[in-house]
DNA sequence: ATATTATTTTAGATATGTCTAAATTTTAGC
DNA sequence: GCTAAAATTTAGACATATCTAAAATAATAT
């Protein structure tokens, strides 16, 4: 149906949507694929002529119901998969991403929902992520960065924004993991650094893993 | 490291080595892989440059050392993958030959050795095909195809030559499975059917059919 | 309001993998 | 051994997806 790159693509427009509002520019997307801006402008343009986004020139894409269906189907693929892989074969969360990417990709509808089935309908992805289901309905997990926090509040992590094996395998050694009940202690004006606080520790996270940590339960 | 077209191209020309001998030709690969000749003489090349294969023009193509481990990973890959989609994911045998297509090129060492521990190193695959090790080790299955076997002569079904949707799906209708024992009735000379017969049924198979299916204990 | 800068698009190139049609080489028939 | 047929390769084209450099458009700043 639709190729790697076309679905690649989407994904990335979709994700882009959520984070940055419609209407998503030409610059944002070279910058989430690392390709040129001028590759994305051949693509988007293929991707409005089968009517999955719509696009006008110098003013940014916004997906269709078709795309966005589309996307969110990739992304089911790729959240079950991830699944697959650290609870049927004991990978670790920062080892799957990578792997999923490729996975995401396998054309089969019954493939996937006798993965569903196998993995007895999970709704979060080891990252958190929320699991859309076979229509593309997906549960919207309001979560708040800690950069939305403010001083003396607590939450419990339920995801993070970014699951690349980088920045999971950060947490892994400072000892932050999903289900960990946090506390802001201080906020420095300086960097907008924080100072968190967990059951066992205290630590400093820079603005930038601030942003990339997303909990429930504020108060 | 290779792309797709490459691993199905030495895949093919693996199989082709098998059952014709060395120096497979072009055409031959090219009808396996339902592309024209042209198109595999500029693969051949290719491949040839990246010493995956011996090639010299108008002679056809022998797989070196390096290509013919290449090929039994992939092939490790497509076998486990197909174990994985019928023990697992409780997919017929007949059902997973395309899907596996796609999961062979997955990348990534880890994901398939892990893979191979989950279905606890399996040695078959559900068409009866063995499994190569990680360092491309394959056992030799020294099977009989039923045009090979004397008339009255007997034997158990033990793998299948041709993996296809349609092909096994035949099989299925004729109530044929591995494990069968069977027996050879009659051969008919004029075009050369078989008509064998099982615990539970006779009934006649084409030569066609005769010669994909493979036999063990041949008396 | 105009100039400068940033963003986006176009034009033209490259790499992969395929095709058709024509040329070349090998094989087989006599 | 020559000729016709079959097999193979070459030449040139096309589709996808990417790039660089240049042109066009939009945004911003004075
Ligand atoms: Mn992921
Ligand atoms: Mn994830
Ligand atoms: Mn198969
Ligand atoms: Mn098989």
């Amino acid at each position: 149906m639709y190729s790697q790159a076309e679905e690649n693509y989407l994904k990335t427009i979709y994700v882009l949507e959520k984070d940055f509002g419609d209407d998503v520019s030409t610059n944002l997307i070279a910058g989430k694929t690392k390709t040129k801006p001028s590759s994305v402008t051949d693509m988007l343009k293929k991707l409005a002529i089968k009517d999955l986004v719509l696009y006008k020139k110098y003013q940014g894409v916004k997906l269709t119901e078709t795309g966005r269906l589309t996307a969110l189907k990739v992304i089911r693929k790729h959240r079950l998969w991830e699944c697959f892989l650290v609870q049927k074969l004991n990978f670790n969360w920062d080892e799957v991403h990578e792997i999923a990417e490729q996975l995401e990709h396998v054309k089969s509808e019954l493939l996937i929902n006798k993965l569903d089935a196998f993995l007895r309908f999970p709704k979060l992805d080891p990252h958190g992520d929320p699991i859309p289901d076979e229509q593309g309905r997906i549960i919207k997990n309001q979560s708040t960065s800690i950069i939305d926090m403010k001083l003396g509040s607590t939450g419990t992590l339920v995801a993070v924004k970014d699951s690349s094996e980088t920045f999971l395998r950060y947490l892994n050694k400072k000892n932050l993991a999903l289900g960990d009940k946090l506390k802001v202690i201080d906020i420095e004006p300086y960097d907008n650094s924080y100072h968190i606080e967990t059951k066992t520790h205290r630590l400093v996270i820079t603005n930038n893993v601030a942003e990339n940590l997303l909990l429930k339960n504020v108060k």
